[in-house]
DNA sequence: ATCTACACCTAC
DNA sequence: TCAGGTAGGTGTAGAT
């Protein structure tokens, strides 16, 4: 650490550092508001003689700049801040690229990669902090910000991100920042250009014009409508392995072997259009090359040539990918499993080759942006793999010994249906159709058995659910949900938790009176507002400038963006930001945009602000449920029309001086003076405020438990809950004794960090780091 | 009550 | 000065 009289002192200080270190990457978390886009305004700000980006150069001649970009592609993709000669790396950009997660702040990444619990401390508080002045708050300032800045570097070094950039750069034959920031057609063409000119063959390049006025695309791929219910029999999930890549190289489908209709050949009075293209083939010049008979014909009527004549560059380019990728695959097979760093990155990397695979055929479907089109290619894949797909349909349906019904398929995947057979029977009759697709097919075309699901839920298209058994030794299942609101981030925690575990229930037992038992206990909870706000967060992307004005309506989470950058200019979103919000109660009759508030703000109202229960239940927990229970015959709104109302319970107003927010060094430092509820900890019953469980479970053989064992430690029984039982979800559910990194468990992103005593190694009070997690935490 | 535009996010 | 594709479900709010 380096200390400096003034700002200017400080900014030349970073400009030696750079030059010393002379690195070729910095990296910021957030590197246009925050980190180096902060620096450089304050520079600006400060009139220094020359620009900060530039000193912090390599070639002071060369522009080093903020790039202000308002078109979408610009602004998702770029850095924002250009430094020549150096990398300048965006983290969340590329975590939000790299990981699937519903809000991306900082702490909400360092917990998904590193699983570590991080404090969030605002900038106002770590102000006042440093301005406290030496001793204790200065220092726990610099320590929290230089902590933030190892856990950064922490975080590029597990998901290897420089390495496996690198990788790709290699394998894709383009530089490292262009990986990161060009888009697919680049890797495509880097890939596709270099084997098409061994072979003499140069791209075409047509026009905007002409590619805008190039035959519309006709083929579209098959998406069966699946029956709606519950499957309780075996339902088996096949799917062809990269399908539009195999059609390709099944059916030698190229630019180069495109021959158009053969009705155009023949009348070669008029000039071919092919794709973007206008050709002026002379007449005859096909009949030489090619005998009629042996030309393939892709199902929407155009020809190609067939290998022997003229193998296709995309074919060859895709059969290269395809290899490395089951090379890559074995590789994984043999590393051991324990590796989980080193099977995480053959998995990215074969992943990367089977996305590179995916992307060649929209490439050729490219309408928008399209460097070079062709809707008669594209159009011949997309026909062929329907083809593909509807003939193994046939086939399975057919077939007399199965006695099987394809149930419902998209794109590429058949859920056939065995009916009172066993699930080690659906198994064995699901590779036998492999088998059978396989060989019925021109290689590489390969149908793979995924999956049983046994049972599973169909909604609708690309809405399924399922209890996933992958071998036939597999004893546990695993839960697995496509589309349905588990898996989606545009809905809150609380209904994907509900669903997922009414799902399970439901699964497990097949009784449809606990799954009713479990969701009104919820409801009951969420409606006394004994809830973790943390489960009732929405968060959604938000791209402010992009709203159709006409439309007058802005989205909710925009809406509170909108409203922070009225007191904070600086809170502007990141394009594309996941922006948090909860519903509050409003004026009646008002709209949604009206009552969406930033969580904080619900909060810091003091119970002003109300959490607007019914709003969850009614508009996204019963729909979401009611859309899987309907196909019981239950009627889940009636479940909730029926439920007893509990009496809301007031927000507590607790002592400050209880609350240790008296002032600073208040005597009440131990946690449990925080978390004195009107419900015991044990049965969730009203309890006295004091007493942290109830009588009645006083005498029951948990609650005992826990006052003995309060006693032997010599503890007060709220701190010696604190090791059985999580603090935020007041149950436990299963993490009981797993507590020992935190005190609130791990199912709750609340974002609120302890510290826990160590130094006696028994369940010793914890110590509230910041007051402020406190603020967070109610 | 039904339809439509818009926004978001997912499956493939 | 660059930007792969289509299909599809659901919530919100205003118009019919």
């Amino acid at each position: 650490m380096e200390v400096h009289g003034s700002e200017e002192a400080l900014l030349d200080a970073l400009v030696g550092a750079v030059r010393a270190l002379d690195p070729d990457i910095l990296v910021g978390y957030e590197v246009q508001q925050g980190s180096l886009g902060y620096l450089n305004d304050r520079a600006t700000t400060l009139a220094r003689p020359e620009p900060l980006l530039r000193q912090l150069s390599r070639t002071p001649t060369v522009s080093s700049m903020v790039e202000r970009r308002n078109d979408e592609y610009g602004v998702l993709h770029a850095s924002g801040i250009h430094v020549a000669g150096r990398i300048v790396l965006n983290l969340w950009r590329l975590l939000r690229s790299e990981l699937k997660l519903r809000i991306y702040t900082f702490e909400a990444c360092v917990a998904a990669v590193l699983q570590l619990r991080t404090p969030h401390i605002p900038a106002w508080v770590l102000s006042q902090w440093f301005q406290g002045g030496p001793g204790g708050g200065r220092w726990r300032c610099v320590q929290y910000i230089v902590r933030r800045a190892r856990l950064s570097l922490a975080m590029m070094e597990q998901l290897d991100i420089t390495g496996r950039t690198g990788e790709m750069a290699r394998t894709f034959g383009i530089d490292f920042f262009s990986v990161l920031t060009r888009g697919s057609q680049y890797r495509v063409e880097a890939m596709m250009a270099r084997l098409a000119h061994t072979q003499n063959y140069l791209l075409p390049a047509p026009s905007t014009e002409q590619t805008k006025n190039q035959p519309a695309m006709e083929a579209i791929p098959l998406v069966m409508e699946p029956e709606s219910r519950l499957y309780v029999d075996p339902v088996v999930v096949l799917d062809f392995q990269s399908l539009y890549p195999s059609q390709i190289i099944a059916y030698n489908l190229c630019f180069s072997t495109c021959l158009g209709r053969p009705a155009h050949a023949a009348a070669a009075a008029t000039p071919l259009r092919l794709g973007a293209q206008v050709f002026g083939l002379p007449k005859g010049s096909l009949s030489g090359a090619v005998a009629p008979d042996k030309l393939i014909v892709a199902p929407n009527g155009v020809a190609y040539a067939p290998p022997e004549a003229r193998q296709g560059v995309l074919p060859r380019l895709l059969n290269e990918i395809l290899a490395t990728r089951i090379m890559v695959k074995a590789a994984m097979k043999r590393a051991p499993k324990t590796a989980k760093v080193l099977q995480r990155i053959l998995n990215a990397r074969q992943f990367s080759l089977k996305l590179i695979a995916n992307v060649t055929y929209g490439y050729t479907a490219a309408g928008f942006s399209g460097r070079m089109p062709c809707a008669e290619l594209a159009d011949s894949i997309v026909q062929s793999g329907r083809e593909t797909l509807e003939n193994t349909i046939r086939m399975v349906e057919a077939h007399p010994e199965w006695r099987a019904r394809v149930v419902y398929g998209d794109t590429d995947s058949l859920f056939v249906l065995l009916e009172g057979r066993s699930r080690n029977e659906a198994f064995r009759i699901g590779a036998e159709i492999a088998a059978a697709a396989t060989a019925a097919n021109p290689p590489p075309v390969t149908l793979k058995m995924e999956k049983v699901y046994h049972p599973c839920v169909l909604l609708t298209k690309k809405r399924y659910v399922g209890y996933m058994y992958e071998t036939p030794k597999q004893a546990a299942p695993v839960f697995d949900a496509k589309g349905i609101e588990t898996v989606r981030r545009d809905t809150c925690s609380a209904v994907a938790k509900m669903l997922e575990r009414s799902l399970r229930i439901l699964f497990s037992s097949k009784d449809v009176s606990q799954v009713k038992e479990y969701v009104e206990r919820q409801w009951t909870k969420i409606l006394s507002g004994r809830v973790s706000l943390a489960d009732f967060v929405f968060a959604k992307e938000v791209r402010l400038g992009t709203y159709r004005a006409a439309h007058g309506l802005v989205p909710p989470a925009a809406q509170v963006a909108s409203r922070a950058m009225a007191t904070d200019p600086r809170a502007e979103p990141r394009y594309g930001e996941r922006v948090p919000y909860v519903v509050v109660h409003g004026e009646p009759g008002a709209r949604l945009v009206d009552m969406a508030v930033a969580p904080h703000a619900l909060i810091e109202s003091g119970g002003r602000l109300r959490l607007h229960a019914h709003y969850y239940i009614i508009k996204q927990i019963v729909p979401a449920l009611e859309r899987v229970f309907s196909l019981l015959g239950v009627d889940v709104r009636g479940w909730y029309a029926a439920l007893p109302r509990p009496q809301r319970l007031l927000p507590q107003k607790r002592p400050a001086a209880a609350l240790g927010l008296g002032g600073r060094g208040s005597a009440a430092g131990t946690i449990d003076a925080y978390y004195l509820s009107r419900h015991c900890a044990v049965c969730d019953g009203l309890t006295h405020a004091q007493r942290p469980i109830c009588e009645e479970c006083r005498g029951e053989p948990q609650g005992a438990a826990v006052v003995l064992s309060a006693r032997a430690a010599r503890l007060t029984e709220a701190q010696a809950l604190l090791v059985r039982v999580c603090l935020q979800c007041g149950g436990g559910g299963g993490r009981r004794g797993t507590l020992e990194a935190g005190i609130v468990c791990d199912s709750l992103d609340c974002g609120v960090f302890f510290e826990r005593k160590k130094a006696t190694g028994e369940a010793a009070a914890a110590r509230v780091l910041c007051d402020l997690a406190l603020q967070d935490f109610e």
